[in-house]
DNA sequence: CAAGATAGTTGACAAAGTCAAGTATTTCGA
DNA sequence: TCGAAATACTTGACTTTGTCAACTATCTTG
């Protein structure tokens, strides 16, 4: 990359700024075509996203006048979508909490805002695509340092190629600190070879994380195959070499998010209990330990444990 | 660059819309600290820069409703920032005609918008700037295809290299097509060297024209040396491969539009008789040929002709 | 425990944007 | 060449969106 003069980079910058402004309005036309504001939509996916929301973080989090918030969400009471529950630890502050109602309010337009989007860019090709994804990351990078300036890592779904890398890794990373046996890489293989035989990329996701474009790590989250609503999270893995950058949260976290947009209602997971550095990152995501089990398994004998995390 | 699943594109292009409207928020905060409003900002934008500003054209620029627009121009009327005045051809419309004092308003509120992307910039390391920019230019080429599905080059500015193209093109060209001998080539090799020596890159810039990464264009615009507020166009040179995509228009119109932007007052070329396809361009582009002599130059009898473009 | 900070609510406004009806012209098609 | 339709605005009447400051009820801290 040749650098360029300053002067010549700010009208690049203004001109991308005016530009997108633009875009991003006509964009945004069609989503106010529902009965909320754009405004309205936002705080719907901030109540629907984040873990505990309370009306500071809201404002917070969408840099929206207190009063002005205090006045959607009343509305929002009245319609049904919303109630509100002091907070226990704090009676000042009430947990803001979804009703079924609104649950289904931000279905809906989470469907539509989903459906804009892909209506932008499907008609591209492929690599256009690419290239204008990455160009938004790579954006959003330097716009938003807040966590990916601590972020030495990025993370992005799966491509082909991938999988390769999720078995071989998976497979050492295990035989090596835990000296289990080769039935365990053909457990993931297996894993891996169903997920991308059926998956459904609007419910299902892979997230790999890289160093220098180096696979660090990686999550899966996919349906419950027993159970509707429920999200399964399978193979988190952290690289050794990379631990103690918040590698593993951040897939977590990824994974939390992705189920709470796509309305599951609840996450599992199966993990062995001499894991224990990744116990700390699901408590940290909030699941709760919820069964035990011994078993003979990967030529050991281990304890395989459940996990579980409420969404709504 | 991979393809990867139209779902988690569309995941991608939705967060990066979340986080740049809020990015694009706080930068356009502090422009707000003016006395304009933004909208009222963007309207003054567009009066300062469009050749003949109609309300109709800003409008559309905008996509902004008539009658808002309407009320907007009627403040800045009284505010004494522009003079309404019975278009000619058409009795309905009025052309908008910034006021001194109106452009005085413009070229404060330019600083400070290109202050506050400067501020931006800034801190950025080179390369990092670099990528960012570059990204920008992408995503705006797939947002904005009106211009740029028509255009199949793209338009930069210089950078380290360049230089050396310019002449070698220039001075190949004018020897092959109209047999100049090589003082041509020194002249081209003087002017260049002078503008990368003391070019003030916040008034003063050069464009690249390219195809595929090719160089098949150029231009500059430098300050005239004798009068202040005039701008000189020069060494405009389009390959005669590139002939016929509407090459030169753009040059020509990149260089009218930072002249208005940079609060240049006129815009100056000189041009030899024998360059008709350079004619046209200039005559679309609103240049009036003001005075012609001969002269003896590059081993030639040719007849030099001085156009020039009133901005207000 | 008092002083200050914090979470949220409310009233009073101002700013921003929309919609529809109206005027004066221009354009277009028979 | 005339009348209907379209265009370029303007204006009135309105809604939506957002801001500011004052207020209550709590929590935190020295």
């Amino acid at each position: 990359m040749p650098e360029s003069a300053l002067a010549a980079d700010a009208a690049a910058f203004r001109q991308f700024n005016r530009v997108y402004t633009r875009f991003i309005g006509t964009v945004t036309e069609r989503f106010l075509q529902t009965q909320y504001s754009l405004a309205e939509g936002r705080v719907l996916y901030e109540l629907a996203t984040q873990s505990q929301p309370r009306a500071k973080a809201i404002a917070e989090a969408l840099d929206l006048d207190a009063g002005y918030l205090s006045r959607i969400v009343t509305r929002f009471e009245k319609a049904g979508l919303v109630s509100r529950r002091a907070a226990k630890a704090d009676s000042r502050a009430s947990d803001l909490i979804l009703t079924a109602r609104g649950r289904a309010a931000f279905r809906t337009l989470n469907t539509r805002a989903e459906k804009q989007a892909r209506d932008v860019l499907e008609p591209m090709s492929p690599s256009a695509r690419a290239q204008f994804i990455g160009a938004m990351r790579t954006i959003e990078n330097v716009v938003q340092p807040r966590e990916s300036a601590l972020r030495p890592f990025t993370l992005r779904t799966h491509r082909p190629g991938d999988m390769g890398m999720v078995v071989g890794l998976e497979g050492a990373g295990y035989v090596e600190q835990f000296g289990w046996d080769g039935t365990f890489e053909a457990l993931v293989a297996r894993i891996v070879a169903d997920f991308l035989t059926t998956y459904d990329s609007a419910r299902e996701r892979c997230w790999i994380a890289e160093i220098q474009g180096r696979h660090v790590g990686h999550v899966f989250l996919v349906r419950h195959p027993d159970e509707p609503g429920t999200a399964k999270l399978r193979l988190l893995y952290v690289d050794p070499l990379a631990r103690g950058l918040g590698l593993g949260h951040a897939l977590v976290a990824e994974c939390v998010q992705f189920a709470r947009v796509y309305g599951y209602g609840r996450i599992t997971l199966w993990t062995q209990s001499i894991l224990q550095s990744a116990h700390r990152i699901y408590q940290g995501a909030g699941f709760r330990l919820v069964r035990e089990e011994p078993h003979h398994s990967f030529g050991q004998d281990l304890t395989g444990q459940t996990w579980e995390l409420k969404l709504n």
